[in-house]
This record gives structure tokens, C-alpha cells and sequence, in this order.
RNA sequence: GCGGGAGUAGCUCAGUUGGCUAGAGCAUCAGCCUUCCAAGCUGAGGGUCGCGGGUUCGAGUCCCGUCUCCCGCUCCA
């Protein structure tokens, strides 16, 4: 399948099932923005809980935090952000080409790498923070922006956290949280948007035992993405070369993985040293050194980060989920999404309209939805149908009354995937379902 | 911001040198049929043709403007 036709197939099936769609599309849609439907929002909701539960849930290593979007604008100081986010640029009229206002090659009018003279108007500020105004007076005093990662959450909560959650070194802080950029290239569907929601984790360690824990943490994720059920080989790392790491790293890998435009970043594992707090520290004034219990050993921990973007993640899934069959002649369009993914865990259709069927089967989609298991009902169109839609929207089972149920209390579970059906006792299709998805 | 492409129904599109009340398939909804893998039957809803202006007896179609989206260039979740 050529690649562009994979994305386009992606987005239509999206918007199709109730996934994912433009942001103000009466309006004619705003760009890079997007909206998360019925079935999209259970996803991410999936992704999110999976991802919290491996991060926090099941470590005592690991806190988790909540941090606020707007924060004090010093923080961007700090982190750098300000400075490296907008810097003046200048384009060259001819080939387009930008440069930082401030380079000495610039500095003649002439363009570095098309010659031409005069080349250049006046600069603008390619700034990629979002801005806005705290109070109700805008002034330049009262500007503060909209976080463009929640990494710094972490770091200027460090000691709240170590100090109330009583954790010693090594130990991590988790956040899940939106984040703004107000990118210069955006794309690719939900691939690069100016608004997203990122998973990320700081798991603060003694230098020196920087390298070790970032081995950890590459394997860890590594592992994680592989649990979700994504292909292992459509994921790669990929160190970053000097000239790729970002000014706070003192080494860097992306998990990559081969979208249908190629391979690109995914997650990121990061070595951030003490660059973070260190600024914090030295910016705020306030203490920042952890103490370590007994030996009173005072040092600035090192910073192993991950982050991951939620919609990304939601991109991957989809993406590798996507499948097109042939079946009996007919062609079967499939969203094999790990079950936990999954928005609709079941679909509960009686074989045909009569025979208190219908009724029968209302009852169990009942029973399913007590026990927390998303269900959906359906009994419109023939059966092969139904099946079909099912099969779009990703959900792995589906649940069919018929004669032989009025008889012997049974119905048929039918595999997304294999196409194959069990026969399964009423009473012990929620069983049934539980076991498979937390097995 | 610059270059290229595109805007007609939820989707994919048709719509002739400007000429009937803007169409089709799929999808959706109601009903029928149907005892296990979609596209049988009957009917229904849904469009100010991206927006604004101009030319004309008459504009989806021609002209001008404008907006938006998609694809490429100092990025990394």
C-alpha cells in the first residue's frame, strides 16, 4: 500500500468511525488541531491509563504529579526556552532559506547559501511558546506562556515531592499533561500538532549512576510500546549524534518507529544531567540539592527523562493496527487493536430480529456495561454487517445471540482477528472477556 | 512566512462551449427480508457548490479578491 494512501485511509477511517476529527471543521478546520470523538477518546483514555498504571501503579519508585499549564515565566528562563525559542530570523527572498538574525554571515546582507545580495528583509520572532497574559491588563509584564513540555512541572516540584512522598534517590516523577508549540512545521495528521498531551517521566538518580539507570529506561519502554501489541519490527532506536543533542543532554535516545512516512521519533529517553535543576537552583535561589539520609551526602541528582506523546502513541496504535483482508471474495477493513486499546471491548447482536432475540441479547449488553466493560449494541442491518462495522471501529469480540442461545443459555463470542467463534455460557461471557484482557 | 496542489452531501466524486428545481455510488435513518461474515427490497433525511464581489438575461462553470486545508523547508512528544 503506497504510504500516502495509508495516512489518507487513516484519517478518513478516523473521522468515519468517530475517532479523531479536525478541530472547527465547520469553520474550515484549524490547523495542526484536533479533536478526539466517541471511540477516539476511549483510546486515549487506554493509552493514558496503560501508560500510568507501568509508570506508577506498579512501582514505588515513581510518584505521580499534575502540574499546572501556566506557570511562572522565570521557569522558561531557567530552562532555557526563552532564549532558544525566540531567537529574530531572517529569510532570503530568493531560496527561502532562514537564518538567526544575529550571524555574522548574515550581518552583509548577502545569503550563506544562495549568494544573493541584499537577500534579506527585516527579521521577525519565530517564537515557540504561545503566549498570553496573566491579569487582565496586557502588558509585556504581566506574559506568561503556555508550557511547551511538563517536564519543568517535575523539576520545580522536586523537592515538594521527595520531601511529602518520603522518597529517597533514586526515584521518578510522573505527568501526563498538555503542551503547547506553536510549531513551524506541523503535520501529518496527529503526528505534529501545536496542541498535544505528553507522558513523561524524570527519574531522579546519584551522577554516576546516570548511565545505568538510562540503560533501565530504555529497556523499559522499549518493553512497554512491545506490550501494546506493536510491531517489533516497525521500532528502532536511534542515538543522537553531538550535533543532535539538545543543550541539556548529555546523551539521547528515541525509540523511532516506521510510520507510513518513515521512520521518526516516537518516544525520547534522555539524559538531562543536572542541567534542570541546576538552573532552578541557581535562578530561584532556593535549595534544590537532595540530602541524603544518614551520610548527609548533598549532591544535585541527575535527571533520566522519557516522553512520549499521547497522540503519537494514538498514531502508532492506529497505524499498526490498520489492515485490509480479503474475505470470502469481499474486502475486510480491521483495526487489530490490543484489546486493552481497544474502545469498544464488545458488541452484542441478536442473530436476527425475533424469537425474544433481541431482548436476550439487550440483557447481556447490560451485564457487560455493569461490570465496566464497554458494550455496544446493535441490531441493524444483517449480520455480516454488523460484524463488518465492528471490525473498523478495532473492537476484538463480538457477541451473538441466536436460536441455540433460547435453548441452552450459550452464545457465539466471534474473534476479531481469526474470525473464529466460540460458544460461550451467558453467565460467563464477562469471565470470559477479563481473563483475556488482563492475561 | 515562501513554493506547489485542492475546496460541490458524512465519504468518493460527476456536473459538457455558462442554460431546466445541482446528480450518482457508498454511508446514515425508518421499515421489510435475513439463523453467522457487508453492499437484497421499499422509503426518508442531508448541499446557500469554501467565502465576498464582478461580468451576464442567466454563474458550480468565466474574472478579481479572500479564507481554509493538504504536501515540501532551521523539528523531536
Amino acid at each position: 500500500m503506497a504510504t500516502a494512501d495509508l495516512m489518507d485511509k487513516l484519517v478518513s477511517l478516523a473521522k468515519r468511525r468517530g475517532y479523531i476529527f479536525q478541530s472547527s471543521e465547520i469553520y474550515g478546520g484549524t490547523g495542526s488541531v484536533w479533536d478526539y470523538g466517541p471511540l477516539g477518546v476511549e483510546l486515549k483514555r487506554n493509552v493514558k491509563d496503560l501508560w500510568w498504571s507501568s509508570m506508577v501503579h506498579q512501582r514505588d519508585d515513581i510518584e505521580g504529579l499534575d502540574a499546572a499549564i501556566l506557570m511562572h515565566p522565570r521557569v522558561w528562563e531557567a530552562s532555557g526556552h526563552v532564549e532558544g525559542f525566540t531567537d529574530p530570523l531572517v529569510e532570503c527572498s530568493n531560496c527561502h532559506r532562514r537564518f538567526r538574525a544575529d550571524l555574522p554571515e548574515v550581518a552583509d546582507r548577502q545569503c550563506p547559501t544562495c549568494g544573493t545580495r541584499e537577500a534579506f528583509g527585516a527579521s521577525r520572532s519565530f517564537n515557540l511558546m504561545f503566549k498570553t497574559f496573566m491579569g487582565p491588563v496586557e502588558e509585556a509584564a504581566s506574559t506568561v506562556y503556555l508550557r511547551p513540555e511538563t517536564a519543568q512541572g517535575s523539576y520545580v516540584n522536586f523537592i515538594n515531592i521527595q520531601q511529602s512522598a518520603r522518597q529517597k534517590i533514586p526515584f521518578g516523577i510522573a505527568q501526563i499533561g498538555k503542551a503547547f508549540r506553536n510549531e513551524i512545521t506541523p503535520g501529518n495528521f496527529i503526528f505534529r500538532t501545536r496542541e498535544f498531551e505528553q507522558m513523561e517521566m524524570q527519574f531522579f538518580v546519584e551522577p554516576g549512576s546516570d548511565d545505568e539507570w538510562f540503560e533501565h529506561w530504555k529497556d523499559a519502554r522499549m518493553a512497554w510500546h512491545l506490550s501494546l501489541g506493536i510491531s517489533a519490527d516497525k521500532l528502532r532506536f536511534h542515538e543522537h549524534g553531538p550535533d543532535e543533542l539538545a543543550h541539556y543532554a548529555k546523551k539521547a535516545f528515541d525509540i523511532e518507529y516506521e510510520y507510513p512516512f518513515g521512520w521518526k521519533e516516537f518516544e525520547g529517553i534522555h539524559n538531562r544531567t543536572d542541567f534542570d535543576l541546576g538552573r532552578h537552583q541557581e535562578y530561584s535561589g532556593k535549595r534544590l540539592e537532595y540530602i541524603e539520609p544518614q551520610s548527609n551526602k548533598r549532591f544535585l541528582p541527575f535527571v533520566i527523562e522519557t516522553a512520549v506523546g499521547v497522540d503519537r502513541t494514538m498514531l502508532v496504535c492506529l497505524a499498526d493496527a490498520y489492515r485490509e483482508e480479503q474475505v470470502e471474495g469481499e474486502e475486510r477493513v480491521v483495526l487489530a487493536l490490543h484489546p486493552r486499546l481497544a474502545p469498544i471491548k464488545a458488541a452484542v447482536f441478536p442473530l436476527v430480529k425475533k424469537d425474544g432475540l433481541p431482548e436476550r441479547a439487550a440483557k447481556l449488553h447490560e451485564a457487560l456495561r455493569r461490570d465496566s466493560l464497554p458494550s455496544f449494541y446493535d441490531e441493524a442491518g444483517s449480520i455480516g454487517r454488523r460484524y463488518r462495522r465492528q471490525d473498523e471501529a478495532g473492537t476484538p469480540w463480538c457477541v451473538t445471540v441466536d436460536g441455540q442461545s433460547n435453548e441452552d443459555e450459550t452464545v457465539t463470542i466471534r474473534d476479531r482477528d481469526t474470525l473464529e467463534q466460540s460458544r460461550v455460557a451467558m453467565d460467563k461471557v464477562v469471565g470470559w472477556m477479563r481473563e483475556r484482557l488482563n492475561g
